[in-house]
DNA sequence: TATTATTACGACAAAATGTCGTAATACTTG
DNA sequence: CAAGTATTACGACATTTTGTCGTAATAATA
């Protein structure tokens, strides 16, 4: 569950399937490497291994051709960092990062309009302690 | 403003100056490494000047001593911290990290209501657009 | 069956990290 | 004051991580 983060080309190979959901390398690598010189294959395949040994990223093989997809969506990923970086800094809790964002005004009004709506939602009712 | 990421070695030296205000180089390494080896004065006087040009450590010579103290404080770093992720992920924005940990219950009530707390304190009435 | 696309995988260079050694300086004490 | 010790600055590596590329093997297609 804890995702390890990742580095800039990999995020941008994740970038490109939370938004397509589902690409082949080549596609990928067009996007990646618009002037798609020959090199670069390899290097879209190493990434896409690197992701799928960190559990990120799945292969679909049934396909004449392969198709990789995002096996941890763009939320799941950015919250296990949130908690990561909780963990790290102010011993699992959000609190103190919120409060000094408050506090310094860093968070705008509507933001925290945003934010009150989720935490007054019904299923912020159910967490364990 | 923006903070980069801090490593684990330097971390730690962060971990000890968020706790003891300022300390000498000396008591950091006694802290770090209990078995001290001659070796690693030096390690931590490394890390002490990485951190010096980071901006995240300053040092006062006017002692017989060197003293290092924090100059970024846990919270300053935690918040740009998770700015960085927002920015990174989610365009910005907080509330799709929260939203996903409160519908995961990965959040706690308890929490919830410290965060409601927060939200709801005078502070957060001024933030700008 | 040639030719081309696709895939797997090894190899590297560059950068970041963690560690150590040493030379220079300051300090202490016999 | 001189010898020894602590302190400081800074350079040098070994390791890891990242980003990149090449090539050999396989599959698809004309």
């Amino acid at each position: 569950m804890k995702q390890p983060t990742l580095a800039n080309a990999e995020l941008a190979v994740m970038e490109l399937l939370w938004q397509k959901d589902r690409m082949t390398p080549r596609q990928i690598r067009e996007q990646l490497y618009p002037n798609a010189s020959k090199a670069q294959h390899g290097t879209v395949q190493r990434l896409l291994q690197r992701l799928e040994d960190k559990g990120n990223v799945e292969r679909d093989s049934s396909q004449p051709v392969l198709f990789f997809s995002a096996k941890i969506s763009r939320q799941t990923y950015a919250s296990s960092q949130l908690e990561l970086l909780a963990a790290k800094l102010t011993g699992g809790s959000l609190a103190p990062l919120i409060t000094h964002l408050v506090e310094e005004k860093k968070i705008s009004r509507k933001e925290i309009e945003r934010l009150r709506a989720i935490l007054d939602s019904p299923q912020s009712d159910g967490g364990q302690a």
